[in-house]
DNA sequence: ACCTGAACACCGTTCAAGT
DNA sequence: ACCTGAACACCGTTCAAGT
């Protein structure tokens, strides 16, 4: 790649980065080129999708995710691995704005850019669930893909400004409601105690 | 209202709502006037903002909803009236495509039109869920306000094409959670069985 | 090789001009 | 009263023309 080229790539990239953190995942493409300074067509020359430029900026994090899983694998808790995972996970979502219905549109789509990331991290996902479910720790009446399901839905509650102060609680009851409460007992999920009135302040 | 207005306001109402239907609530207003044969003033005369638009397509249904609600509040079994209810609500949104996440902005948003009717139904809910608790068959670290966010986000899984089909049986896990699995017995979830292979048929 | 911006076909929204 | 459509400021996407 030729030096400009190569600046124009990562000027891209890091504009796009601010602008869909605060625009979110439909942010203005014209905007993003503008702010970079650079021609239209160049933003296209280097991502000819929206997808293409949205894989660019998480696929690092969407790895990170999968590498963190498979370390998960060999922990000695697997409903805390499991629980643990998806909170980082649904951190991740929420770090950029309403990129989730992308990464769910992906899952199914083998020509999204995003394909590949989010089926990797899919399968890392379900690897950590039937190992709980082994363990005797997780309900077996949930698959990978209702995992992931689960997941996406609690992220796009974080992207509603409505909802997303309820979101890390109805982690705790969703991720709460996957583990079998029953023997082992190690595994419950610690929901942080809501703070009576915290909605109420101004 | 003049006959002719009146004419165009109907006909703008039922091309929207197939609009809205088949493309989402974020479909071209200019289409909707367009296939109604209305000029684009027209439409913005009548509804002045997107939301009103919806408003008019949804209050009905969403009025219906509450007084269901209010019905099902002297029925026998409080748990069974819950979960009966809240798949209602889903049902009715996944009627439309995309409509919830104006649902769930419209609870904050005083000035949008479809604030009351959203306000209501979210408190009809609300009543349901405390009666269920009263009884002892729901849980009480749940309020009103976190039972309208799962509704949306189940809601939210029929909306997506790669979700949909998971939808019905995450709702059987999510509406049996809500409940109180303990002595009373009698308002268990009734989760359709997953056909086996159902999937990975072509 | 790579960059640029005009061109095209769309939007949402407003508003002067018509009946 | 009510309707219309042009006008404006935006999009996404493509592609001839430039260096």
């Amino acid at each position: 790649m030729r030096a400009d080229a190569r600046k124009n790539y990562e000027d891209l990239l890091t504009v796009a980065r601010t602008v869909v953190v605060e625009q979110g995942a439909g942010a203005s493409l014209r905007d993003v080129a503008r702010k970079a300074g650079v021609g239209l067509g160049t933003l296209y020359r280097h991502f000819p999708t929206r997808e293409s430029l949205l894989e660019a900026l998480l696929r690092e994090s969407f790895d990170g995710l999968t590498t963190k899983a498979i370390e998960h694998e060999t922990s000695a808790s697997p409903g805390d691995a499991l629980v643990t995972w998806l909170r980082d996970v649904v951190t991740l979502a929420n770090d950029y704005r309403d990129v989730v219905a992308s990464m769910v549109a992906a899952i199914d789509d083998e020509d999204s850019a995003l394909h590949a990331s989010c089926v990797s991290m899919k399968a890392a996902g379900a690897r950590l669930l039937t190992r709980a479910q082994a363990a005797g720790v997780a309900r077996t009446d949930i698959d990978g893909a209702d995992l992931f399901a689960l997941v996406a839905a609690l992220a796009w509650l974080g992207d509603q400004p409505a909802l997303a102060p309820l979101a890390d609680h109805l982690f705790g009851v969703i991720a709460g409601s996957l583990l079998v409460t029953g023997a082992g007992g190690d595994a419950k999920v610690k929901t942080k105690a809501r703070v009576a009135g915290s909605k109420s302040r101004p």
